[in-house]
DNA sequence: CGTGTTTAGTTGTCTGGTCAACAATTAGTT
DNA sequence: AACTAATTGTTGACCAGACAACTAAACACG
């Protein structure tokens, strides 16, 4: 159950590494499996009220958040990869849920607008997806809650850290 | 920080919705968030170290903590798919990183096992993998790393719990 | 036996998500 | 104005992940 001791590295024996966690305490499995439930779900809830993707349903909330708001906006602010953003608008449009409105000032820009069809879509499946919020997160006190986002944003500070910096040096441990 | 915090009434919105949540604050968007930035620096460390994929990197782990483990076995204790199971193993041993044996008592059974070469590149992903991980929760004291467990086991529980009651009728608070 | 069921693994297919190359448009510089 | 940069969005290619249909082997049990 707990493996490798000693490990070889380029010829020269290296001290033997800290234990390898078991799978269920490893953060990176645990993110992966928690991620796969949640998408699966949310998924399975949009298909079966509204008939939109997840990545449609995102766009959708940034369009209700904020009418008229360009793709790039919406990358900018929920960090989705521009073509999968410019593929679900593609869709939604379509659809007939969202109209592209190129830009006067600005040709590049494409603003986009929910439709009444979007609006009425989208109002499908919005009391499912706040109830879906709701619950998941009734299980947790507030300050759980709390423990929750300060935990992920360490996690992602970890993450940027070692971007900045990739081979790990000693780093003064925060 | 947090920008957009009300839900501007347009159009038809009749219901008030509950308060949506900023994004920051959305359990499913700052895990899929922080998912995807695990899984590129993992595929990232992985490709320049030992240019395997993290399906293949994940066979390999089952590998060296227990040789000679079956596909079924690896797909029980991952919970990954056994199709990407079946097709990490074909890669692996195409690559001449692992040894399938087919069974003697059971022919259905595809032991995998890991080869001088495997091994060799096994162990050059390693330390950058492990690092990866002690770095990833250094950030973390002893207990915040139990919150984060706890948490996550309970946002599971959520899941769960929903994927068995479907539409949210009252719940007896458990 | 033999017949039906279960189990192990493979393969095809579809969606989601990422990356890189690209065209079109605008902005900046001289 | 002309040339170069940067920005916006689209497209193609590719891998991950899920799901279902399928083959082959083993089992269950009359």
């Amino acid at each position: 159950m707990a493996p490798l001791m000693l490990v070889k590295m380029r010829g020269t024996v290296v001290t033997n590494h800290k234990e390898v966690p078991p799978l269920e305490r490893r953060v990176s499995y645990r993110i992966s499996r928690l991620h796969g439930r949640l998408n699966a779900q949310a998924a399975r809830i949009l298909s079966n009220s509204a008939d939109i993707s997840l990545s449609q349903w995102r766009i959708l909330v940034m369009v209700d958040v904020d009418n008229e708001i360009s793709a790039t906006e919406i990358v900018r602010r929920t960090k989705m990869d521009k073509a999968m953003v410019s593929r679900a608008i593609k869709g939604l449009s379509e659809a007939g849920l969202v109209q592209v409105i190129v830009s006067k000032e600005d040709q590049r820009l494409h603003k986009v607008r929910m439709t009444d069809q979007g609006r009425a879509r989208f109002e499908r499946a919005l009391p499912a997806m706040l109830e879906r919020q709701d619950r998941l997160v009734e299980g947790l006190d507030a300050e759980e809650q709390d423990q929750l986002f300060s935990i992920l944003a360490k996690l992602e500070d970890a993450i940027s850290a070692m971007e900045n910096n990739e081979l790990p040096h000693q780093t003064a441990a925060e």
